[in-house]
DNA sequence: TTGCTATACATAGGAAAACTATGTATATTC
DNA sequence: GAATATACATAGTTTTCCTATGTATAGCAA
């Protein structure tokens, strides 16, 4: 997997992932790995500061709780960032399909 | 258009335009536009700097012919560039594929 | 008991890829 | 004469993800 290419999908997956409801960073991970078959593995120092960006804007809240004798941190989608997640499951499946076009052309016919 | 989404996916889309023939820089920024309806507007900041990258690199290599008084550099894929095509739009595909399925999956299902 | 793996979070510093802004130069159109 | 389009170039910045490292608990294996 080139990681290149998702740089900039990550804060879509996670409120996609948030829509359904709260989750925290470990499990956001695993849940990422998992639904992709292993192909996409998001590192801590990628998730963790973007969680905690995405926090300050308003897009997600924090709750901590125990889990035998472990913290989690779990976070919800704010109603602000609902809207955000429209927006931006709406870039994303606008980028996939350009990118489809894009791969579908065939440039010869289009030269002159 | 969100540019973060695109960031990994320039070089992609150069070789896969230069895959039927030569164009050069300008032409490939065009090109883009037409193809998208406007939507992605590649800015010269991100090609040109990427063009002499990919040719640093040997996967394109430039030729340079005068039109009406102006020059324009032609790029080309090498032999080399031909492979890392081929690399570049699977992977591209694999990515679409991975954030297809993400996009379709109800995280609840799978939530306990 | 010692070490390895997994779980769970955090952050400093670096790399990659795009950006803005600016510069040069010619041709066309208003 | 000014604005737009064509055509290339690059310095410096921003964004996004990375590596590397640190803390801490739990379970399992040697």
């Amino acid at each position: 997997m080139k990681s290149s290419l998702y740089k900039g999908s990550l804060e879509t997956i996670i409120v996609h992932l948030l829509s359904d409801g709260k989750m925290y960073g470990y499990q956001i991970t695993q849940k990422i790995k998992a639904i992709t078959d292993g192909e996409i593995i998001v590192k801590e120092g990628s998730l963790y500061p973007l969680l905690h960006k995405m926090e300050a804007k308003g897009t997600i809240t924090a709750t901590t709780e125990r889990h035998e004798n472990r913290l989690r941190k779990y976070y919800h989608l704010t109603p602000s960032g609902s809207k955000i997640k429209n927006e931006l499951i709406a870039e994303m499946k606008s980028y996939l399909g350009l990118m489809d076009i894009i791969l579908d052309t065939q440039v010869k016919l289009n030269q002159r």
